[in-house]
DNA sequence: AAGAACTCCTGTTGGC
DNA sequence: TGCCAACAGGAGTTCT
């Protein structure tokens, strides 16, 4: 499920169970998710208290009192369940989990001091965690070369087109490459170039001048990436085929999808008539108007 | 050395 | 109904 409105919704619903909060014990139920975990991975976080959850791209970092940070990726189908210490089952997820067994493919339960449980489940196992101490996770090979956060100050036309300079490939590709602008993945790759206006084949260099400085496209294409994540985190992320929230409940976002998803449907910009076409660029799925992407 | 293809894994879906 | 290829929110590794 999770791109950075996906990740930020599940940091945002996992905070309040967590932080302040000692790890009692983790039951770690298999050696590896999409990499084996440390050495004494479950060892080393029993404990512990976490004293911040933060995010940086479409990593959740776990800041851990004894100095380590417990780095998280939800890969393609990780997901957190937050199960409450006691109480009516009042979700089919909660239900499940309080009638006391665990569900396939929930590799990792973290028990905490004030009673609440934290199940990560994750089907396909491209997730994966470890720990880092905290003064290395800058240059952390992970993060070394993380690009922009795009909900921060910095991301705007000029940035933009600095870091789209020079490249010889499609605005799609570019876009999904994390060491550019941090958080993107498919969907909202999708719709923000769809609000810009901008084809997913257009080459990236294009956005910018052969001065090196911005042109009209960056400025459209900074600001809808910006808008388009602003509202999915408001929406609490897009849901697809399952649950996106750790308490359960639904993000709401995939009601607003203006293009992804969308194959043979009308072009939702005012004025187009164009239908919105499928096409495929490095393996995945690309959904665009090419009447008014341009 | 940038850019594209391949790979990991399981489950669901759509076409025949 | 059954079978099977295609596809799914990611990204590290390996090729060209």
């Amino acid at each position: 499920m999770p791109e950075l409105p996906e990740v930020e919704t599940v940091r945002r619903g996992l905070e309040p169970a967590l932080v302040g909060t000692t790890i009692t014990s983790v039951e770690q139920r298999r050696a590896d998710l999409r990499f084996p975990f440390p050495e004494n991975f479950a060892r080393r976080l029993a404990g512990r208290r976490v004293d911040a959850l933060g995010r940086r791209a479409k990593y959740l970092l776990a800041d851990l009192d004894g100095g380590d940070v417990l780095v998280m990726h939800l890969g393609m189908t990780g997901r957190f369940t937050v199960i409450p210490p006691a109480g009516p089952a009042t979700t089919p997820g909660e239900f499940h989990h309080e009638a006391g067994g665990l569900a396939a493919h929930d590799h990792v339960v973290f028990r905490l001091g004030n009673g609440f449980t934290v199940v990560y489940n994750d089907v396909r196992r491209f997730g994966f965690m470890t720990l880092v101490p905290r003064g290395q996770l800058a240059e952390h090979p992970l993060f070394r070369a993380i690009g922009v956060e795009p909900l921060g100050n910095e991301l705007d036309a000029a940035l933009l087109a600095s870091l789209m300079a020079g490249k010889q490939t499609p605005l799609k590709a570019a876009l999904l490459d994390q060491t550019l602008v941090a958080g993107l993945g498919n969907i909202y790759v999708c719709e923000a170039l769809h609000r810009a206006r901008l084809s997913p084949r257009r080459m990236a260099g294009t956005l910018a001048t052969k001065a090196g400085g911005p042109t009209a496209a960056a400025g459209r294409l900074a600001t809808a990436i910006r808008e388009v994540l602003a509202e999915a985190v408001e929406a609490g992320g897009s849901t697809l085929r399952d649950y996106a929230q750790p308490d359960g409940g639904l993000g709401y976002f995939q009601h607003r999808f203006r293009v992804y998803d969308r194959e043979s449907e009308p072009c939702p910009t005012p004025g187009c008539g164009g239908t919105v076409q499928r096409i495929v660029q490095s393996g995945r799925s690309t959904f665009f108007c090419a009447r008014c992407q341009r």
